[in-house]
DNA sequence: CAGTGGTCTAGACCACTGA
DNA sequence: CAGTGGTCTAGACCACTGA
C-alpha cells in the first residue's frame, strides 16, 4: 500500500489529487462485481475482512459499502452480512427539464405563445387533483412552445392560487411556467404519466396537427410539502420530442 | 443531547430504534430548505456551526451534508461553504421494470407468446447498433406480452451471440428475454429512448390494432462493459400502458 | 455466543478559497 | 491568514441474526 502511493506521486501529475481509500474500494468491489465475481445473491466480504485487506480503518470501509448500498449495487443486513444486490428491477434516471433550457441547450430558439391565462372556477377534476374545493378559483394557462418556430408542445396547465397568487401576472413569453414555479415554491414532489395518445381537436390546431396524429403525452401533479401546486398536461407532436434516459448501476 | 435521548426512549414504542443524530439533522435542514430559509444559492451552515448547534462530532455533520449533496439539495465546495441548490433542473427517477415482474405485482397474469426465435445476419442498422460486422451472425426474437390475455407490449429484439450465446434456448413463455439476460450479464448500462408513435404492420397485427392506432414506444440499448448486448424496441398500444414516475427531491 | 452492520466520537492532516 | 470542506483513524457501544 505505502510503495504504491509513493509510486503514483511520482506517476501523477501535480494537483491531481490521488484516487482517496473509500474510492478505491468502491471500484475494486465494482469490478468484481462487473466481472461477476459475485452473482447476485452472494456473500460479499465483511467490513472487518476489507479493514485487514485495505489496511484502513472500518469507517473508510464502511463508507465505501454504504455508499455502494446507496447505488444499489449491494443489500447489507445488520447481523446477517453484505451481499451482491438482485438487479432484477431496472430504476432508470430520466430527466424532465424546463423546455426552455431543453431548446437552447440544443442550440435553438425557443419562444412561447399564451393562448389562454385566466382564472376560473374549479370543475370536479381540477378540484380534486388540485386539492381545492369545487368551484373555488384556480388559474389556468395554455401556452405551447415552439422551437425554432416549430410547435413542439402544447401546455396546459391548471395553478393553486394559494401556491402562486401572482402567477397570472407573469409574462409567459419571458418565462415558462415550470421556471416560475419553482422559484416560488422551491422544493417539491411530483408524479408524472408518460403516455401515447390523440391530441383533443384544440391541440392539434395549436399544434399544426390532424386529430388522428399521434402524440407524447406527460401528466405531471407536483405537490409542495402536502399541498398541491400544480397539475399540468404536456403534449408533444409524436416525431418532434421524445424523452431520453440512462440506467447506470 | 442525553437528556433528549432519555425522553425519547420513554416516548418511544420498544424495538423503534431512535431517528440517529445524522438524520435528525438532515430533517433539520430539508425542513429549512423546504420553508425557504435558504433560497437556491444560499449560504448555509459550515460544518462547525452545525457540530456547535447539535452537539455531535464533525463527521456526524459531515455525513448529513454529504448525503444531502448527493440527493441534490446542497451544493458543496471546498474552501467555500455549503449552499442551498439550484433546483432548476428536474430530473426524475422513473423505473423501467421487467414487464413480467410488473404484471405480476399487479395482481395480473402474465403470458408471452413467441412470434420470432432465430439467427439472422446482421443489417447495416442492427450490425451498428450491437457493434458487429455488417453479415455477423445476430439473435432475433419477436415476442408479445400479454396481462390478462390482453396483448401489452411488442418486443422486438436482436442480441450479441457473444453475450449471450445461449439465448435462443431460453424459453421465453416462462422466462422474459430481460429477466435471462440480466442473469448473463448482471452489471449493465442502458440508453433508452420513450416516443409516441405508430405501429408497423406486423406490429398492430400482433397487438390487434389498426395501423393508425398511437403506441408508445420504448426503444432501449443496453451495454455491458462497453460491449453492446442487446437493442430492443418495446411497443405498447397507447390505451393500455404508460410509464410512471415520481420526482422528490 | 461470535460475527455482522449502524452509528458515533474526538481527534488529525490536508487542499482549497478568499481576504 | 483563518475558515472551509475532504478524508482518515482507532477506538467505542449498540442491535441484530443465526448457530
Amino acid at each position: 500500500m505505502k510503495s504504491e502511493s509513493a509510486e503514483s506521486k511520482l506517476s501523477e501529475r501535480p494537483r491531481m489529487r490521488a484516487v482517496p481509500p473509500y474510492e478505491r474500494i468502491k471500484l475494486y468491489l465494482k469490478e468484481r462485481l462487473e466481472s461477476g465475481h459475485w452473482t447476485p445473491g452472494a456473500l460479499m466480504p465483511s467490513e472487518a475482512e476489507l479493514v485487514t485487506q485495505f489496511s484502513v480503518s472500518r469507517m473508510t470501509v464502511n463508507r465505501a459499502l454504504r455508499e455502494l448500498q446507496l447505488e444499489g449495487l449491494v443489500d447489507r443486513a445488520q447481523g446477517v452480512g453484505t451481499f451482491a444486490a438482485q438487479l432484477h428491477r431496472v430504476s432508470s434516471s430520466l430527466t424532465i427539464r424546463d423546455i426552455h433550457e431543453e431548446v437552447l441547450e440544443r442550440g435553438h430558439t425557443h419562444h412561447a405563445t399564451v393562448h389562454l391565462a385566466k382564472a376560473e372556477t374549479a370543475t370536479a377534476t381540477v378540484a380534486q387533483r388540485l386539492g381545492v374545493a369545487v368551484g373555488a378559483t384556480v388559474f389556468h394557462t395554455v401556452i405551447v412552445h415552439h422551437e425554432n418556430d416549430v410547435a413542439l408542445q402544447c401546455e396546459d396547465r391548471y395553478v393553486n392560487p394559494e401556491c402562486a397568487p401572482d402567477y397570472l401576472s407573469v409574462d409567459f413569453t419571458r418565462m415558462t411556467p415550470t421556471h416560475y414555479l419553482l422559484d416560488v415554491a422551491p422544493l417539491w414532489e411530483a408524479r408524472f404519466a408518460v403516455a401515447a395518445g390523440l391530441p383533443t381537436p384544440r391541440e392539434a390546431k395549436l399544434l399544426g396537427l390532424k386529430t388522428t396524429d399521434p402524440v407524447l403525452i406527460v401528466s405531471r401533479r407536483t405537490v409542495n410539502r402536502g399541498v398541491p401546486i400544480t397539475q399540468a398536461r404536456l403534449v408533444h407532436p409524436a416525431g418532434r420530442y421524445q424523452i431520453d434516459g440512462v440506467f447506470k448501476p
